[in-house]
DNA sequence: CTGAAAGCGCTAACAG
DNA sequence: CTGTTAGCGCTTTCAG
């Protein structure tokens, strides 16, 4: 570690932070010139004008967008706010980038933060936000109901809701069609001749994951096969436990023969635990979320692959209707997944 | 598409927010006394904490955490930003994950913005952080001079650099060790045997990629590989981009024995062309950065892995030391990485 | 222990 | 075209 000192710096004394009212000192003109100027609002003369530009820069000066939106009439923050399951996790990295990027074109910044599936963040990040006055919420939720955000909707603020349905709660969601999609995966596993079929899903107290299994088992249901034979496992929430999970089913009496893996990091478990197994070319897998470099492994895995930067766009555009006052229906917006086959899902079983 | 229309709901009619103010009436005490019980200030008694108590929540009163920062002396927002590559990248959700775990604890929210390496952006992010007064900057650069940050710095403004070295400015910067990293990687490939090694390279106006491209260099040099025997491909920028260098490097006549990928993105393309000529086992590749199962490829590739989500806490936590008003002289933190060898850097050149 | 008055940096309303 | 006044919601100061 090497250290830069600078004895002469300006660290221990900080210079004093320049207002409108000195802008307007240091060009002799009043405030209101100085708001009208920086605002780019109209009936300023040149001459003004430029003096205030010329004292703006001097002083360096940067107006406070937070005192500004005191007393502004629309008391926009142009600031919202995104929670998502995590930042580190790639496909609500992607939802960000969507956020991001309808967002960054209006000049409104964006707060982030990490849901990690705990009821007692979502509370903590709602209020921490809320006292920040964002004019609206992208929300990744995972408590029970939603109904306490109500007032606050009622207030203004507008809340969109992604990736999972809210409950007690009239507003704005956009998801994926996790059902219909969990349904092909499971039927494209039984057009290649699997009755076996296990499914790998997350914690049923989450919307997405009771979605899927109901498409897993209504898909079995339709083809006729009995729920006795399928083979549920729930409550994995990262690719450990689904590799440990995954071992386990393979050690038991009642082997699949096909494995439909509800989740991103479930499938990069139950993945792992077929190589460890030797059994990557003899059970086929079909996994919901793409994952990186899914194409480049052997046999390159076959995945129902969400749309999650057009999941973010999408719920940030209706964020900003909203905010704009756009005042229809509040409506959920279904995006579709695409099965992309890529080997492991058209492995046939032995016979 | 569902809709749910709910012609009662408020939806067009918004509910006021209760201020203090109001608060104060409802609880029929001052206004000070809501001030000191909201805040958790000692010296006042049981009774009147619980009418305020209860007045607070019969109107859903959420303080206003900027209209309370205008007046008060610390002028602390409660606030950082944090400019990455790009959100959507996986290094970059790490260093933002740790960020975020090291703010998450002491209340802070934090702005996330998506760089991708242009100098307009970097004007534009820094200057919209600043104008909501963000207590500390948390950046990644791609300009070729900082010292437009200098004023802001000395105001008071936190500025920690990650990733990447600023220039023109003294301040604390957290980023790998990206030369000697280079170097071990390439030595790595010349201990295998190696010395037609191609470096494939990130933009050169990059300090990382200068960096790793040194690293690379110094260490033909040190074994005595004359510099007209090095094969360096700078400006590659994505997987794609990649892939096409790659494909264009052995298709010319001087096709390397080994490549060293200098970037994440850039190592996924290459990986793709040796897939795609067939010599996945023939050629030895080590990449710059972990990428997403590298291990669960195969051959599974060689890489030298960073840390980013160390980076991202050490980052924020030099930040909050110099909110706190530590005041040591400024330091470059530098973050080792570790080479991991898994397969695809240990392949031997035909001789 | 409690509260009235002043003012943070800015915009709205109005007067010149 | 320009500037003055009031006040956004809160904290500070200071007098009870």
């Amino acid at each position: 570690m090497t250290s830069m000192s600078n004895p002469e710096s300006s660290r221990t004394t900080p210079t004093a932070r320049a207002t409108m009212r000195d802008v307007a000192a240091l060009a002799g003109v009043g405030i209101k010139t100085v708001s009208r100027v920086i605002n780019g609002e109209p009936n300023v003369s040149d001459a003004l004008t430029a003096k205030v530009r010329l004292a703006t820069e001097q002083l360096n000066y940067q107006p406070d967008l937070h005192a500004g939106n005191l007393k502004r009439s629309d008391r926009k923050t142009r600031t919202i706010g995104l929670v998502v399951g995590s930042v580190a996790n790639p496909f609500s990295g992607l939802v960000h980038r969507g956020v991001e990027d309808v967002a960054a074109d209006r000049g409104v910044a964006v707060f982030a933060s990490s849901l990690d599936d705990d009821p007692s963040r979502e509370t903590r990040i709602v209020s921490e936000m809320l006292s920040r006055r964002v004019d609206a919420l992208i929300l990744t939720t995972v408590k029970q109901n939603q109904g306490y955000l109500i007032p606050e909707q009622q207030r203004g603020t507008v809340i969109v809701f992604v990736d999972r349905q809210p409950a007690g709660i009239d507003a704005d969601s956009v998801v994926t069609n996790n059902a219909e999609a969990a349904a092909a995966a499971t039927a494209h596993l039984i057009d290649h001749g699997h009755r076996s079929i296990a499914y790998l899903g997350d914690r049923v107290d989450l919307w997405t994951a009771r979605e899927r299994r109901r498409g897993y088992f209504e898909q079995l249901a339709a083809v006729g096969i009995p729920t006795s034979e399928a083979i549920a496992v729930d409550g994995l929430h990262d690719d450990q436990t689904s590799y440990e999970a995954t071992m386990r089913l393979f050690s038991s009496g009642s082997a699949p023969t096909a494995i439909f893996a509800a989740q991103n990091l479930v499938t990069i478990g139950a993945v792992r635990a077929l190589r460890q197994l030797g059994l990557q070319r003899k059970v086929a897998i079909v996994g919901f979320d793409d994952i990186p470099l899914g194409d480049l492994l052997e046999p390159a895995i076959t995945v129902v692959s969400q749309q999650p930067y057009a999941i973010g766009r999408l719920a940030a555009t209706r964020a900003f209707d909203r905010i704009d006052g756009v005042d229809s229906d509040f409506g959920l917006h279904v995006l579709p997944s695409v099965l992309v086959p890529r080997g492991s899902g058209e492995i046939r079983p032995e016979q």
